[in-house]
DNA sequence: GTCTATATTCCGATAGAC
DNA sequence: GTCTATCGGAATATAGAC
């Protein structure tokens, strides 16, 4: 592993615990055991950072997507489920939930790769809930694209909420969610 | 208004938009039109007024649940769904979403009165799905405690994707949440 | 590529005058 | 209650040696 890259991971680490605005590079130089400077020779700044970390999320998104391309709907949908559930086990959030609390706050160009990979995230789950309307084994009330934000809001904040409410509702949740959508 | 209520409106307000960590007392200072040092006279610490802002809402939340316990089980649902109108409105998002996404650089009393907030929101919804169920007025395909999980999820990531996703997504799924609910 | 050293800015907080 | 002045600390970032 590159120190580039363990960079980015754990910058990615850092944000989806302490936000971005809460971490700071001598964090990511403690971890790697080197120095608060070296981090400025991979990245010049925080936000050319930041924007690497979200890169790196939209290749991991974009194969994944790729990777179930021939599968059934409900199988994509669990394939969407497993980026939470891997979250949910380092007790740690959402990328895009951690950014977007802070967007007010983030650089132009920060934001603008957020909202890019939350709308391609939003368009992947709005394809397989309309495939999944079209075969026949998902029901729907409401049009794929608002079913679709439906359940990434309640996989999204899952993750902040049951960090308060201490209960393990986030399996519960996501087994509600497929059983209220098959048809 | 006294001073110290305008501080805690502006810190609140602060909060919901740049995040915990983001904000400053300048910021509220500059608000304000005093010194940064006048703030401290109203609260000692960044974590005061951080508590302080907590308890102001925890006491609009139990007069709203207070005003509406006699009303039927959708129109208490519809006081819930009140608070996200006003948030969205605002452009702002909910406070327990930003402070949970900031959670692990909170002050262990500031982190404390959150999840009583949390908590208690959610007892208040559970109480609602469960007396609509038992009234026959709501249909549940889960625990009420499930339900109303996914029913603040839904609301409390809304506010915070639909500031990425652009669309007027929000009403949608308000309205869908209602359709899927009713017996 | 990593280091030491440092410049700069900002923030939370305190002291003391008015 | 608000002010000026200031301290101490932390963070981003740069310069230049190795």
């Amino acid at each position: 592993m590159s120190t580039r890259s363990e960079i980015i991971r754990i910058g990615d680490e850092l944000i989806r615990d302490k936000g971005y605005n809460a971490f700071s590079f001598y964090d990511i130089a403690k971890a790697l055991g080197i120095k608060n400077a070296s981090i400025h020779y991979h990245f010049p700044t925080k936000v050319a950072l930041g924007i690497a970390v979200l890169d790196e999320q939209m290749a991991a998104l974009e194969a994944l997507i790729e990777k179930g391309v021939q599968k059934e709907p409900l199988d994509k949908l669990k394939d969407f489920f497993s980026i939470y559930i891997k979250i949910e086990a380092e007790g740690k959030i959402c990328i895009v939930g951690s950014l977007a609390s802070d967007l007010h706050t983030l650089d132009v160009l920060l934001a603008a790769k957020l909202k890019e990979f939350a709308n391609r995230t939003l368009e992947w789950v709005t394809d397989i809930v309309k495939e999944g309307h079209e075969k026949g084994v998902f029901r729907l009330s409401s049009t794929p694209r608002d079913k679709a934000l439906m359940i990434i809001t309640n996989m999204l904040a899952s993750l902040q909420l049951t960090r308060l409410t201490g209960g393990q509702d986030f399996n519960t949740i996501k087994d509600t969610i497929i059983k209220e959508l098959k048809a």
